[in-house]
DNA sequence: AAAAATATGTCAACATGGCTGACATAAATT
DNA sequence: AATTTATGTCAGCCATGTTGACATATTTTT
């Protein structure tokens, strides 16, 4: 396989620079700003995770723990299996992280009312206090960021991230994320 | 613990309900639209990854093998070295990633020319394919949720993205991620 | 009332991909 | 000649995911 125009054995070795371009120009300049939007993503991802990380460390969590917390933050009183739903993960996997953030005081489990199968999850005030936290420097990096970008910004941010998204998830994601206040 | 109405430690306790709210409306709705940003990330996030992870695991490899063939083919001839720097992980945990990608001849090394210590990564011919099946989809996800957005989108997306890197990796960030056509 | 389905928990074994620490080798630099 | 650098490797540990099997309590269906 010739690799793309560009990136990879191209400049190395000079051998696309002999043989006429198979790809035309312009579309290989996309193929790169493409790339570059996909190595964008995956930095800035990397960078956003970050802060959390360093707060995980020093008391002994990790990156499963964090999400445990801020989606039970967020959907205080959430269900094991909508947790389970949410996070993409099997609840053996939840299990250990549940337990840790329980045994640790941080989240609580209180039999459904009106379904007493549930073990409906809540955040205790150490559990808020930690959530706040964590997401603390994530709101202010994201804060920054939008408030970077021109009158828009925000606007066309979100709606290149909501495409990102399988479109089957659409819906559920949309759900998922939005509050009412 | 008491539910909460939205976010945080508002309707945590319920106190909030009573006492006159500390945190003013128009800060809550910006905190919210915040914590959308962030959950939005998330899950965009998930779904970008989640094509190539298909792919991977028919051919039993991970996201780490992705990330090793991803970075060599968009930089031929990448010492050890560079790459470790971009992955921000130890060469113990390289080493066995590399070996695999190498021994299923995905990749070679080449001593370095001038310094004849250096190991320099190459993409086989196989490689590259491989780099093109993982990175076709990711392309086009990309090229379909840019020209979603309206005409500027691209580059406000660029600019929020750019600006949730820590300012200290931002040129760094921008010297790996562009290449010179 | 009995049977089936659902929500959750748990045990055990395993894989992946990080980590640390220690040490080895070859080549370049001082 | 001594030191530093680039890389490799061995050994063991940890976090977080997986599958499969099975248990319990509760609700729903028959």
């Amino acid at each position: 396989m010739q690799p793309a125009g560009k990136g990879l054995f191209s400049a190395e070795k000079g051998a696309d620079r002999l043989a006429p371009v198979a790809r035309p120009r312009a579309a290989a300049a996309e193929e790169e700003r493409l790339i570059e939007a996909i190595e964008l993503l995956f930095f800035s991802y990397r960078d956003f995770t970050s802060d959390p990380d360093t707060i995980l460390e020093e008391i002994g969590f990790g990156r499963a723990h964090h999400r445990v917390v801020h989606f039970v933050g967020r959907n205080p009183g959430i269900t094991v299996a909508a947790l389970l739903d949410i996070l993409r993960i099997t609840k053996q996997s939840l299990a250990r992280v549940l337990r840790e953030v329980i045994e640790r005081g941080y989240l609580v489990q209180q039999t459904g009312e009106k379904d007493r199968r549930q073990r409906r999850l809540y955040l205790t005030e150490a559990g808020a206090e930690l959530w706040e936290r964590l997401v603390a420097p994530q709101r202010e990096r994201v804060r920054n960021a939008l408030a970077a970008s021109g009158p828009g910004g925000e606007t066309a941010w979100r709606e290149v991230m909501f495409s990102l998204l399988d479109e089957t998830q659409r819906p559920e994601v949309e759900k998922i994320i939005i509050k009412e206040p």
